[in-house]
DNA sequence: TATGAATGAGTCTTCATTCAT
DNA sequence: CATGAATGAAGACTCATTCAT
């Protein structure tokens, strides 16, 4: 019961902190000596509340695990295939991108560090991911067997649309000042050329 | 002249090395003494060379630039999409998917490290990504001209397909198991996406 | 206030280990390694207090700047030239000259390492030298303007005194058995020469 | 007979750039990759020559020994004393300061160097300083026994003289702008403390 | 419980020395 | 003989981890 929620506000800062210093510098590039100065606590705290320093990253895990199984921007993306209203996805852009693109960091951490930590990768791959491929795949599922969507893999199908959010949403924050187009028309585009594809229809 | 191609044979096996071990752990991650044992040569050795771990990194950075810059599959890439022609597309997996394969664990590596080098995301940016940027869209705009594309940014198109592809090169490294599709037809059916869409037309 | 006094044990352990080792192979001959076997402590704990090996260094210098600054020896010395009361300098040499001999090498490696690390050969010169030569000038130049001092240069009459003593020190511990004669009787003949010249009076 | 004289022109070199070297950064403090390099030969060609890093020091005293053992200022200096002349001085300082001063830096570094390597040692002792003191004090001993000097210690006479000069000259390099005063004075003043004292005879 | 001084294994790096060419 | 690439032992320094207070 104590598993995975209850954290000592101690144990948040340290959480925040870590947050902050691994996605700024990788897990490797870190100490656990910047991160006790950025948590305001002593170094000793840390080891007494995680015992190593990889144990931050898997209570990390643990906690981002809990929170990205459904999160809000999933469950409305589903919806918005399931319901095929375009005008949905405007709006669950306007309310949830901020959120998203704050625990960017976070997720773009937790899948570098899968590379180096099997275990990390483990949960990622088995909890997140699939979590994420069941949830997003279930729509599209439903409207391929309706004869609306085309009888890809649907979870190549999944992979094509997060990749490409998730490409521009990384490339965004790598090179900031390339991109002019406003955020959202720009992932509108890129639903609708996952939905439409790039080809004009009259010409096909 | 003898800027970026002149590598000695020791040089190389250390350059070999060291992408193996950065590779596998990361750069922070690796140790100079384990790359050392990996070329087979004294770790001293390295630094007669390299003068520094990190010029390890960026006399990879450096070739991989100019390997990069014009690569094999995105001049087909780009050819197959001036031309639009599908069964070529079929060709160009089959006989450039190994080399793709072969170098996606540098390029992995150069991207997840220019997070934390300055220098590298520069390079990375500047010359690779920008490259490649330019390359694909090129026939793209050529296509939208006469109408054949419909009139998305021109970026944004090209990050949705090249994103679609790495994102299902390395799901397909790191979950290996989870996915039954033969490649060449999965990659056909990325890039059909990507033209088309995932919407049925009869159904629009 | 906590500026250069405070010393801990630990910090006092390792800086009385390192004015030995330093003292004996000179700062670059010596190994922080050996520093701490000799200070009774982890390497470690050496670069926590001091950061680097110049580090070290440079807290030595610190602390005996302060020492150095206006020694016993010193005052005692000037008081005497100001008096001109040659029983007093036997007096001093007994009192002091144990301090001064337990202080050599420490001043020697200090004014040895100024020559290769320009911020020790600033403090040494501008702070100890200058102090130096300041103190024992001023009963000089007062003595002169007596009609007591015949009128050289002041900093020379200076150093013609310290560098003969200086000379004397050094060289009784180079060569130890070269010298029979009793240290009181030496001392004084130096002050003799240096005050009323090796000529012989009646002669000129 | 190939002992001590015959120095090939690349071991010239290799010496004059160690003398060099050694003298700006101390013995341990230099390099043999730099030594090479202002030589202008490449470094294995210096352990063909000397064997070790040490091996050049020892070349360098050797040399040095033959050089200062009477050299033309001492013997000038104990002809000066032997004859009393004082404008004989002045013509000896103009005439050998240059080559004192150009030598200083090497007699600099093998005294310093003595500390720390007892073969330096032993032969900077018995070898130069016994023979500067012998040919110092000669002359010194004869004008006592005439009753012209006064009866102190010989040596110590020779060192209040030598370490006088020695002195002056070390800090004139080491504190350049801090003395105005001319070279030929200083250094006459100097000889006349040593001869007549600071004391104003009037006043005795 | 929190602290932070101390630890020491492990890292990157240097450099005297060797040796095949 | 001279070269300079290669070596590897040794050095300065880092940092996760421990533990007495």
């Amino acid at each position: 019961m104590e598993r995975s929620m209850e954290l000592t506000s101690t144990q948040k800062k340290i959480i925040d902190a870590a947050i902050k210093i691994f996605s700024e510098k990788g897990f490797e590039g870190s100490t656990t000596s910047e991160i006790a100065q950025v948590a305001g606590v002593a170094e000793g705290t840390i080891f007494r509340h995680f015992g190593t320093k990889k144990g931050i990253l898997q209570k990390i895990l643990l906690q981002a695990v809990v929170n990205f199984q459904r999160p809000e921007v999933l469950v409305s993306l589903a919806k918005l295939i399931e319901e095929g209203d375009d005008q949905f996805w405007i709006q669950i852009i306007n309310e949830q991108l901020g959120s998203v693109q704050q625990q960017l960091p976070l997720l773009k951490l937790l899948f570098y560090e899968a590379q180096f930590h099997s275990e990390v990768q483990e949960i990622m791959v088995e909890k997140v991911a699939r979590s994420i491929l069941d949830l997003i795949s279930e729509p599209i599922v439903k409207r391929q067997s309706s004869g609306e969507f085309r009888s890809f893999d649907p979870n190549l199908m999944v992979f094509s649309l997060i990749a490409s959010i998730w490409g521009y949403l990384v490339w965004k924050q790598i090179a900031p000042d390339q991109e002019k187009l406003d955020e959202e028309q720009a992932l509108a585009q890129v639903l609708d050329i996952w939905l439409h594809g790039v080809v004009n229809p009259q010409d096909s």
